[in-house]
DNA sequence: GTAATATGTTAGATTGGTCTAACAAAATTA
DNA sequence: TAATTTTGTTAGACCAATCTAACATATTAC
């Protein structure tokens, strides 16, 4: 009924509009490396299949069924990075570009499967939250994390999850021994290019670049 | 470079091949359910990437760089068929569709991890080999089994294999409580059906019809 | 408020993968 | 051997998914 293609376009509308609210044809092209009038015709057929509003020249928003199909790919990607790491042993770097193709496998019992051997997961490797069978995130994961960037020297915050999880900034990461669940206290911030000194497990004094700080999503204590 | 729907028609040449010697346009478009025009002018494609032989009203062939691709991928499907049934809790009657979308996965860590994590198998769920890297079946494997029905009273064999595993046998075969490595005695042959009645395991007496007994393979004790 | 730039749309081409209809060759049957 | 049936091939259509080129609308800069 919706190609692998298709399921793809979803995926992507979804992840922009719930990080910046609206999407648009320009973004789109841009995350899919898909040139534009390509997504502009893909995005009037998903709106004759029910699944997008689309108006010319107006931002691009999904219809509920649309948020729900886009919600139940995201569930089965989640899934699968969590099975990966959890059941088989790959590190958190290395299960994104499997997942991406993982989640297009058509059997509910197969993720159904994984669900339960995981122990019914609510959040993926990188602390992204997992939807549930009808394409709803929990409430309490709607919780708005705060980036590691926006604390002040002398804040404690335990390390929840990661927002825009790229293979290098995860290897950097497993270099210095960071991982979620970290408790992590803020000892110094530097003035010229905000970058932080902080500690935490064995490690005491860590620098971290606000590049890096603004990808961490922390919890304060 | 190899789509999903080329490695399809590759590994149903192959196995097409590997049970009658040779394949028509005909067979191949039966087994896929695709009409020969569209399967013929697959064949010449596959022929220009050097995969297959393609000579106008010739029995199709595939190359040796057509052989190995085509083994690598029920490398991938055997491997997930006995990775579902061993490490994720399926019944051998419910691995093969799931399998026949995961062949299809690029990412040569996930089945070398697979593979590691189920002891290197040599063969699938179903009894048939799993090729290795290079694309070889282990000579070991060759082992031609002979089939339950070619068998006389009297004879005590190993369950090997089922030949050509449709949902149904498999389910039949659970009913029973017959498994692959069941120890099988041939009690008496009805002349009038072929039919046998067998025993194995707790079963004493069990009645087979001769249309399953033709798809068991077995080994001589 | 106009000019320049960025974004969005339309038109038309291309390739992969499928089909049906018509024709050709091979195999089978009479 | 001739007729019939089965198998294989060619031609031409269609849809999904992509592209480039050209044009249209919105946004931003001046
Ligand atoms: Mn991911
Ligand atoms: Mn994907
Ligand atoms: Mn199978
Ligand atoms: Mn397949």
């Amino acid at each position: 009924m919706i190609s692998q293609t298709e399921e793809n376009y979803l995926k992507a509308l979804w992840n922009i509009i719930s990080n910046k609210g609206e999407a648009s044809v320009n973004e789109l092209s841009k995350q899919l490396e898909i040139k534009m009038p390509t997504v502009n015709s893909m995005m009037k057929r998903l709106a004759e299949k029910g699944l997008v509003i689309y108006e010319s020249y107006k931002p691009l928003k999904l219809t509920d069924k649309g948020k729900k199909q886009a919600a139940l790919i995201i569930r089965k990607h989640r899934l699968t990075e969590m099975y990966l790491v959890e059941k088989m042993g790959f590190g958190w770097e290395e299960v994104h570009d499997i997942a991406e193709q993982i989640e297009h496998i058509q059997s509910p019992a197969f993720f159904e499967k994984m669900d339960e051997l995981l122990g019914f997961p609510k959040v993926d490797p990188h602390g992204s939250p997992i939807p549930d069978k009808t394409g709803k995130i929990e409430a309490e994961q709607y919780i708005r994390y705060i980036k590691l960037s926006d604390c002040r020297e002398g804040d404690t915050v335990t390390f929840m999850a990661v927002s825009h999880s790229s293979d290098d900034l995860l290897k950097f990461l497993n270099s210095r021994e960071l991982s979620l669940g970290s408790k992590i206290k803020v000892r110094s911030i530097e003035p010229f290019d905000d970058s932080m000194t902080v500690s935490y497990g064995g490690r005491k004094a860590e620098m971290l670049s606000n590049k890096v700080c603004d990808k961490l999503l922390v919890r304060p204590a």
